[in-house]
DNA sequence: TGGGTGACTAAAGGCCATAATAGTCACTCG
DNA sequence: CGAGTGACTATTATGGCCTTTAGTCACCCA
């Protein structure tokens, strides 16, 4: 076994190559425009102007794309949360903004751009590498922000820094996990506030 | 306006009647064997020997037919909390068998009936007042264990009772629901200790 | 009069032939 | 030699037709 098992479904070619970036692109806007199943490899192939089979010089499926753009979607949320999390100044802050701000714009996702919502929904469903990527990279914040807030003092110490973040980490999950806040969509304009004061409760040292 | 908007579907007839309890169990059977969906309501009127219309005699629908599995079964979750939470003596024991009892008991009926599974976490998702009830008496238990914590002092009592009450709600949501349970089976064993301990801490006077 | 039903309808669901699509490969041409 | 493709196949969607089913109603009969 040369090739990792379950990671990156391998794009095939150049990573670095202007058609491929051309392809993203494409599958972007039709993607967003008529939905993942609505857009054929041909449409993409016609956009960029070449033919459908060059298409998979560097993708290895339809499905490769789709991740690409979930990934795509998913790093544009992360982006928000670690920007609000850096406006912030103390530990207690930087978690309540960005339990917020994670629901918030998976909320304005799914109203604004509901076609890239469902492909990041299927891919958390999936649990394509894109989604756990993003979950990890969710999971690392956090972690950050505990851990800063433990040194600080701010939060408590007994508990195993892992089994804490942990925890917590199972109260976000329905609010960051797109495949269930879509669920959730009901409470969750209050939950970020109301799990972020119990979550902060259970921290006080 | 005579009726209810929203709430009992209407069974029509008697509600304590021979027949309706025949019928209620042949749903129950055939509902657990072959599904809803799979189940005619003439299949149901040849179990009880009886014409189809009859069934319509005590049911409006049905749906309402459904409903009154749903309702059953969900009581059979209710009634193994309760259980769990009457062996135990202190709040804080209450809350975590009670959380665990819930989680196990659903789990178990997702392997093993799965077809009534299917049904609970459909009402669930349609908001059925089968799956209301249930929820509402998931948190009144959940509240009688809150206040009887903040009583005995084992519970702070800073915090507005239906602020904590409805936060902790929002944490077992995710396993308390059939809906979302499905999703959260990978997490299943695990989640209530882990969230049981994070909801104490934050319930710590 | 009230327990019980056959016959009916509109709508939903299954079925199957056909069309569309993902993915491959041998090939071209500069 | 490498960027790029047309033509091909196996699989999956689609759509129209016909069957099944939920639900009603006028009616029966003890």
């Amino acid at each position: 076994m040369s090739q990792t098992p379950s990671s990156v479904p391998a794009s095939r070619g150049p990573a670095d190559h202007n058609v491929r970036d051309q392809i993203v692109e494409a599958a972007g806007e039709h993607f967003s425009h008529y939905g993942y199943e609505k857009t054929t490899v041909s449409d993409l192939a016609k956009a960029i102007g070449f033919s459908k089979a060059y298409i998979y010089k560097f993708f290895d499926s339809k499905q490769a794309i789709g991740e690409a753009i979930c990934a795509k979607t998913l790093s544009a949320i992360v982006a928000a949360v670690e920007e609000a999390v850096a406006g912030a100044t103390t530990p207690t802050e930087k978690f309540r903004r960005m339990f917020k701000t994670l629901v918030s714009t998976g909320v304005s996702l799914f109203f604004n751009d509901r076609k890239l919502y469902d492909i990041a929904a299927y891919s958390a469903g999936e649990g394509w590498p894109s989604a756990r990527a993003y979950c990890e990279r969710i999971r690392q914040i956090l972690t950050e922000i505990v851990r800063e807030g433990r040194e600080s003092g701010e939060f408590e110490r007994k508990t195993p820094l892992d089994e804490t973040v942990h925890a917590i980490d199972l109260v976000m999950q329905p609010y960051v996990n797109p495949l269930l806040l879509q669920y959730n969509l009901d409470v969750a304009e209050e939950a970020p506030a109301q799990l972020s004061n119990l979550v902060l409760r259970s921290l006080a040292p």
